[in-house]
DNA sequence: CATGAATGAGACTTCATTCAT
DNA sequence: TATGAATGAAGTCTCATTCAT
């Protein structure tokens, strides 16, 4: 087993995996990209299930290492906007593993991983809320349903800068971080 | 040509569709739930691709028809509301073609519909945004950001009550709206 | 049984026949170039080989009618260049037919009927051929070699004429008759 | 790519082309003569087209090799002897070849290549003619006329041959070459 | 007599996977 | 460990023919 072709299989599927989708990506394309022969791709990989689901699980790592839980003995707002600006960094030094975890295909079962990420990030950040909520600095809400729209907005914000060029990104943060806090605080500029 | 059997046939692809997703959609599928024979299909469609581009394009001029452009001289609020419960509405009594439109395949030419219209949606709320900041209602913001969160808001949100029992609609979107607009006007109290 | 709708149903397969080739003809064109429907095609002909057939019948027995078998009491020359005239003529106000005749499908069983027609062709010419040479005008030779020849002439010049505008067939014709009749070189003994 | 499991194919084509002609031979025909699997048989051919493509280009490839132009430096009829006895000697040896040729199918586009070959051996034919007429040894005629009969003979005489068994391949061959020479009459002006 | 919606056998083609070398 | 020729199940689409109205 040779760790480098293992490694070159990966790389060449998450590209082909994202410039065609999972069902237009043959096995043909990516063994062609990483110049291997294709009796060879099934010495590392079982299916091309396989592969597409190693190629999710390294994307969902990366991402839980850069998301942090909130502590809230050290300054919130900070570590929001820290953990935003990670996730959009990340998005755009990788934009072939974004465009795949964020364009999942619904019925692909390989997929559930992104799910059970995204509902974790939804947890995370119902238990952020409800610790500003239980310090009196959030107004009381339905905290799933902010979350929600936490994940949903980011989904959007990344999607769109992913395909654009140049993109201000700390600004954009900040902006993000007062269009929900400014919603969400009790009384205006007590944070 | 049978008004009846076309109808038929697009009322069994959307529920396919929906069930399956536009891959391991077969017209296999689609005929049998019809109940009829395979020629029957390409009598009334030329391909597989052709019906899927008719069930998405009558789930877009359905909603289409349900969100109205914001009238200023008229409860700003109320018509926001509006819009928000009808498309929730429509996704809660059409949770088929909801999933077929919201889970759509980047990858797919054929839902390419499915964008113009989020991006026509887009153009809508960033319209609505510029007014209010006009009028003086909302904070001087990037409106593209926020029309962006809005629709991600909104996307997430539908996600998750077409697939949960029991929700209070009216409940939630005023929440919501609660939410958005608390983060955007000027001054509290003052709307 | 209306005639007029069964000759209609003829000549438009004749039209698309010639058009398009047996295997490329489809019921649909040749009832949408008649204006009748589906059913009314099965009414008068039990599948597309019978009306290929009766396309064919009809071309062959046209053709029957226009070849005469030589009367040697009579200027053999004269009726000679008559046949081959006459079948010029034909194939010129019926292109459509020739074209079907001529470059029939050797593959295609209901075209046996225009072999038999070309097998009794030759007949005639051998018979002739061979009262030319028991009156001795013509050289003792493979009297069915030369008929395959003469036949095989007939129909390359035909596909050329038909395929042209503009042809002085009357001058054609004799040029042919000169050539079998004399051959190519200027004087005997000479090559 | 095995050159070997090509060739089988090209050759089990080749024959059940020639069996059952263009619409009649099926891929099924042909991997099961070959013994190979239906998806081996695109491993080496894009379509059924391709591979008939092929085929005919196989045939008027050799043909291209055994017809030579007259060279008048040397004698004549000897090389039109020679080309016509190659030609006929090769139908005999490759009658699935020779039946695919010449009862090419007018209404299918892939056997384009077999009108171009013949329009080019009707242009040999005529500059042999027009040699020969300014030598002064031809009459002077239409030679274009007389290359389509010299083709049209030609085609004929090897659809003939090809069905038959036993033939005198060079007294036929002589037989012709004299007929087009001198003709049928015994003696000129006797008729 | 006429209609035209419906049928279904069967053609072509794709592509993930296997296996002998 | 690597190769790449071979596999075959399964999908899409066609079109001559049928039959209820």
């Amino acid at each position: 087993m040779s760790v480098q072709t293992k490694e070159l299989l990966i790389k060449s599927a998450r590209k082909v995996f994202s410039e065609k989708g999972y069902h237009d990506a043959h096995i043909s394309h990516i063994i062609e990209k990483a110049g291997v022969a294709r009796g060879t791709f099934y010495l590392y990989f079982e299916s091309k299930d396989e592969i597409f689901r190693e190629v999710l699980k390294r994307a969902i790592d990366d991402l839980r290492e850069i998301i942090k839980p909130i502590d809230t003995s050290f300054d919130i707002q900070q570590q929001v906007l820290s953990n935003i600006c990670g996730v959009i960094y990340y998005a755009l030094k990788n934009k072939d593993l974004t465009k795949i975890v964020l364009y999942r295909d619904r019925w692909n079962k390989n997929s559930r991983i992104i799910d059970e990420f995204i509902q974790d990030l939804i947890g995370m950040i119902e238990n952020s809320l409800k610790k500003g909520i239980s310090m009196g600095i959030l107004k009381l809400h339905n905290t799933h349903t902010f979350a929600l729209a936490i994940v949903g907005t980011m989904k959007e914000i990344i999607k769109e800068i992913i395909e654009k060029e140049q993109v201000d990104v700390s600004n954009l943060c900040q902006e993000l971080v007062e269009f929900w806090l400014k919603g969400l605080i009790k009384e205006e500029g007590k944070l």
